[in-house]
DNA sequence: TATGAATGAGGCTTCATTCAT
DNA sequence: GATGAATGAAGCCTCATTCAT
């Protein structure tokens, strides 16, 4: 029998009996529909159908359309902050606040934009999806939030960032950009190492204090 | 009777008939839930309930949902549009290019977050709306993108902007992160006048040309 | 004050007052709308345009949709039935029985494809109208019925007609011919004389006594 | 999965699933309803009471109530003519014209009686129903009345008809006594043979050439 | 494991009807 | 006498969900 809903993330073990990768199947399907219709407009059909299979199958494997929902949302913002992580921790330990900062610009992009119907799914329906299935998810972003938070703490002490301005605000500014990129970009216009250069160099240049003081 | 869809944008003009308000009373409702519940979860019962009337009274001033949404979405950007172009005209003919941006921010972070519902429900219904129900939006978000576009070539050839970059991804991540703003912005957290600064701010310094060369 | 509903047929009396005018448009309009759609589908919309006005104005002259429509059941058969009796007041008393049905089929066909709406919209409906809107119009019917049941009496104790018929079987299906009439009969194909005469004929010639025993 | 509208007749094969059978249920209950209440006054409530089940379930087996009505406005007309074929068949093929004009009229009649509600409620709306429901229906009341009108053309040259009659206009006036006998006949009251013997008598005898001539 | 069949809740929409003007 | 505005009831239809197989 499949695992019930709150059990690790579709991608996470070796689980690879025919049963995990059938709800993996319907978790991706969701997440692509949920990203593109909206939450109220995601209906269990077209998630059927997209995953190959009817909608009663669904149930097999997620209790009720809200909970498939829920971990979708899940998902979509919990692999980003594992994402990540992960990319700092490849980074040198001493490595400059800022070039930390640049790394989470790239990986924020690159998960956004190459892997995941999830995260956009998370990131666009966050404003319509009822406040209770929100839970789990709302800890994830507090927690990929806070990750962003410590990389701008960390540039402005050491110099890197302005001190002159709100680094709340310019941090949720920063990461709104980004965010937004899943609404226009298409790989046929533009590559995604275009995009990923392009708003490092909007956000090194941006944030790097003035110079205007030395000469 | 009261005017079919298509008619002047709700605030326009004088038509202070009762009819009239009762018509702006509905779409301003229409925009306040969908800009909270998404395209598909906007229901007419809650539109009415926010108006303060029955459902079906909606049918007396619009001929379907469909209609009543395509009005709320094409508003949203027109509305924009021309708030952004009367300010550009309150501007000294001879203004420096990235006032004139300054300006832009100044319009879209204000006209998004200040003025209307109608904006939030345009931006974050684009991507989950039927296509037949945009063809007026995307006509006026295609104008809406002419104005910033024609402002960043002229700052470019200006050399208010660098020339190393591609313009077209520095609009939209610059739009984005405008856009975006709506999502996290609240009244109670920090004022208004500081987020555009912010915003002016970072464009400004992220965007003009680099200054290492002078010293 | 307009008559209520109950009072006498539109086209009775003298009363030309305007308001009489236009009760007897909106009893126009919705025999012509009941005999076309129906009687569910007969809408108060559809009426009050073919009347010219706008359908809150039908309160003012019938207290209910269902009073309207119960009055055009009532008129076409009755009106129907006074065309009838006229018609047959005007023979010589002592004319032949098989001459008064002849003028019978005249009557019944002339007026229901000629002269009304209402009549083919009380035949066609009949079976379609919930009892208690349809106790004047049986009443009506019967005694419609009466007649024409009269007249194959006699005709059939003068040995006009012969006599080993099932008479009430025989009426009906004659009179079915007649009604079906309107639902095939069109100005543009064929006569109506030619209609007449083709009825009469076949009625004539069918219900006589054999002759072959005669030679 | 049920087969969609357009598929064989309700009667027709032995699809004796039980999804077949269910589909044939809805269908009748339609059939009925649609001959006692009408095009608009047919209710998808009412037709599913009638088959024992809940309203939604007929979208199971049919795409929406239209296509559910035209199947049954075709079915009626359509298996009226294969009951007359069938009935024709049987007859010795060098019959006189006259009898298979009896035939006829035997079929007519009690396929409409004794049978059927789909044949009702095809005769009864064919006038009430939108033209875009009728299109199959209309072809096969064409074939239908192509069928008489050869029987009639045939007993004609045969001079078993008089040739001095509109041949259109009698055989409509015949099929409309036939017709209508659904909105009088009711079991209690006479024989269904009575009705059918009364009928061929009116049609044999008021057709024959005039014997006048002879002696 | 998966599907065919069915249901109940709820949304959009129509329409007779009312009421103030 | 007549209309603009609004409402309540009801019908069609969709969809999540269940259940037997």
């Amino acid at each position: 029998m499949p695992r019930k809903a709150g059990s690790p993330p579709p991608s996470a073990d070796g689980g690879d009996s025919k049963s995990q990768r059938t709800r993996t199947r319907i978790l991706d399907a969701a997440a692509h529909v949920l990203s593109v219709k909206g939450f109220a407009g995601t209906r269990l059909t077209d998630v059927a159908e997209y995953a190959q299979l009817q909608a009663p199958a669904i149930y097999y494997y997620f209790p009720s359309r809200e909970d498939l929902i829920e971990e979708v949302m899940y998902c979509g913002i919990s692999d980003m902050r594992v994402h990540l992580e992960r990319k700092l921790a490849e980074l040198p330990p001493d490595a400059p606040a800022m070039d930390k900062i640049m790394t989470a610009v790239d990986s924020h992009l690159r998960h956004e934009l190459e892997l995941s119907d999830y995260t956009t799914a998370s990131i666009r329906n966050s404003g319509q999806i009822p406040e209770h299935l929100r839970t789990r998810q709302k800890k994830e972003e507090a927690a990929y939030g806070r990750i962003w938070q410590r990389l701008f703490a960390d540039a402005i002490s050491d110099g890197e960032i302005r001190g002159d301005i709100d680094a709340r605000m310019m941090r949720l500014l920063v990461m709104g950009a980004l965010n937004w990129a899943a609404e226009w970009w298409e790989p046929g216009r533009g590559t995604l190492d275009g995009v990923v250069r392009t708003a490092q160099m909007w956000v090194r240049t941006g944030l790097s204090p003035a110079r205007e003081a030395h000469p």
